[in-house]
DNA sequence: CATCGATTGAATCGTTCGTTTGACATTCGT
DNA sequence: ACGAATGTCAAACGAACGATTCAATCGATG
């Protein structure tokens, strides 16, 4: 296996750093070697020598935040099992253990927010497209443990409606992500340009409501902003 | 303009075939102009005398199912609009309205169910990635006439937050048109094969709870299969 | 049968793709 | 200061791409 770390600078950096942006740009089979190595100043043969292939730097590109998105995702359920120890999690709080590490990883990337969420949204959507191994993994890891947290939390929905459920909720995160200037469209110019923390919580209710769905809410659902998870 | 009918034979069905079950199974920008020649057993050069060039070959793919589908679409709310003079349609109804033409349109397509929703959901999703303008055309239609229908349907939902939901329930409908297979993987294998009339009243279930969140249903939201339209 | 537009066929165009080569430059340990 | 490792560079490779050329063939019409 060929050096998976990133350095803090040189080319290999540079081409990383490129690749990453037009990638987010673009998408990922819209670029070209050429288009990379041009944009990062170096040679051509500059990626074959560092990544090994135009797959080893796509597969560094997703994993460069992928990777720590899992970590984030799975320490925060377990986190919240400890906070509601053996109950059930509240579902609000699932969800934002879901979507909130993407927000946390936004700031160590040199991307803009938009170009940083429509990179990932790439990376969600291409699940089963050929994307790499590694990333099929953390997309295994983080949808078991998901699951098992959201059966947890709705006992009276049936495993396939729920499944069901869990897909359309991950459908509309990808969709959020990938698609922000399409809203434009869809409201007819209502939007101005909501800070990613209004969105997120407006995706945490509806997604809770939509897995809800049928449940009769004994007490009514929890108004206000839901958890902050700041400590 | 080239001629955009298509025949009953000859090769430029043949090549339209081809293309649309090869679009379906590896995506549009995945198969090549020699793929699909070499499916319909033509010439190289037949794609090109027919259809002008790869581009308008795809384009016609696209419109083949899109055009009938908005068509339905729109007739669809027309005749909801009629049937609830004035009152706002119930959410239900609407969502059946944006869905329900696509199974409508699956018979007349060589495709199976999965290879058809499948080559719908990748025209979909691939909205604002240099998609021909009749196509984007087809959308605009359909995005402004069914956002009205909502923004009337709840009335007491901001514009704003109205627009954000759509923008939920499209993206949980396109991941539900090409990720049939993943359902597998979120549910940990718990899914069997449902019809697509299951999995429609799922969606609508859910999106539905999704677009009302927030607002106090005085009388409970009326269980049991949503309406059929079967007149 | 002769004619003529419509269609097909094999060959080839020019481009772009990811990758490789081998010469050259730089850096570093000893 | 020297040799080895490391990185860079221009150039080129073979393969695949969409598109085009032009002669051969077909089928309807006169």
């Amino acid at each position: 296996m060929r050096d998976m770390t990133i350095p803090e600078s040189g080319s290999k950096r540079k081409l990383l750093d490129a690749a990453e942006l037009l990638f987010a740009e673009k998408g990922f089979e819209a670029v070209s070697v050429r288009d990379i190595t041009q944009a990062a100043k170096t040679n051509v043969a500059a990626v074959n020598y560092h990544f090994g292939s135009r797959d080893g730097l796509l597969t560094l590109v997703m994993m460069r935040y992928m990777v720590p998105v899992t970590e984030e995702r799975l320490a925060r359920i377990e986190m919240l099992e400890k906070k509601w120890s053996g109950k059930s999690i509240p579902l609000e709080e699932i969800i934002d253990a879901l979507v909130r590490p993407l927000v946390g990883q936004v700031r160590k990337s040199d991307l803009s927010e938009r170009l940083f969420y429509k990179l990932t949204g790439r990376i969600f959507s291409e699940q089963g497209n050929g994307i790499p191994p590694q990333i099929e993994d953390q997309f295994r890891q983080a949808s078991e443990r998901f699951t098992r947290s959201f059966a947890k939390a709705l006992p009276a929905v049936p495993a396939e409606d729920l499944a069901w459920r869990i897909h359309f909720v991950i459908g509309g995160m990808i969709h959020m992500l990938t698609h922000d200037e399409l809203l434009f469209r869809v409201s007819g110019g209502v939007s101005g340009t909501p800070t990613i923390e209004a969105t997120l919580s407006r995706f945490i209710r509806f997604a809770a409501a939509g897995l809800r769905e049928g449940l009769v809410t004994e007490e009514p659902v929890k108004k206000g902003p839901q958890a902050t998870f700041d400590f």
